[in-house]
DNA sequence: AGCACA
């Protein structure tokens, strides 16, 4: 609790890991552990001087991560304990899954953000599966701060209304949660609601 | 301790 908490996101970041296990050994063994708490796109281990001992372990949603914080921070594994917390930034294999990778944003802070819509507070939500139910809205954005109200539109369910007290509250959201699989068939689709 | 991926 006492370090820097990045903001939700699908890739976790482990580090204190032992560092004479050989890589594609310790990315099996992580996969292993990790696989429980839901889809793994990938687990990254680069043995240079700055990345030894440090895994990213990139799931296909940020409840999947969350979880796996909670559950897996301070676990022994091998002879240490690991500690485990969102990565600073997000992985390319959950650019690429979205279909919004392009190799020259690398290392640049631009957002996936379609800048064909101005940024608001309130989001749209787009390709719900129609059994959709408030609640569960409501679980999966209230992970992120300021939320303020989720409104899903009568008679038709597969499209939301999500409001958060403040723009850039709302962006967070929207950046972590683009392509959320409420369902495998159903990617959520994000964009700011119009003016 | 250390936040990458080409």
């Amino acid at each position: 609790m006492a370090s820097i908490q990045a903001h939700p996101k699908r890739t976790v970041y482990v580090h204190n890991l032992p560092d004479k296990i050989k890589d594609e050994d310790l990315r099996r063994s992580l996969y292993g552990v990790f696989s429980q708490f839901g889809g793994i796109l990938e687990v990254v281990t680069r043995k240079t001087i700055k990345t030894r001992g440090q895994a990213w372990i990139v799931f296909q949603d940020v409840a999947s991560a969350a979880n796996a914080i909670r559950q897996m921070d301070s676990f022994l594994f091998y002879d240490k304990l690991l500690r485990v917390s969102f990565a600073v930034s997000d992985s390319d294999a959950v650019a690429k899954m979205l279909g919004e990778y392009k190799p020259c944003m690398r290392r640049s802070q631009t957002t996936s953000t379609p800048d064909t819509t101005e940024p608001h507070n309130i989001l749209l939500l787009i390709n719900l599966p129609v059994d959709t139910d408030e609640k569960r809205l409501q679980v999966i954005f209230g992970q992120f701060p300021g939320l303020k109200e989720v409104r899903l539109i009568q008679n038709r369910h597969d499209v939301a209304f999500v409001e958060y007290v403040e723009i850039h509250q709302a962006t967070q959201a929207m950046n972590s949660l683009q392509g959320y699989l409420i369902d495998p068939d159903h990617p959520m689709k994000i964009v700011y609601a119009k003016k």
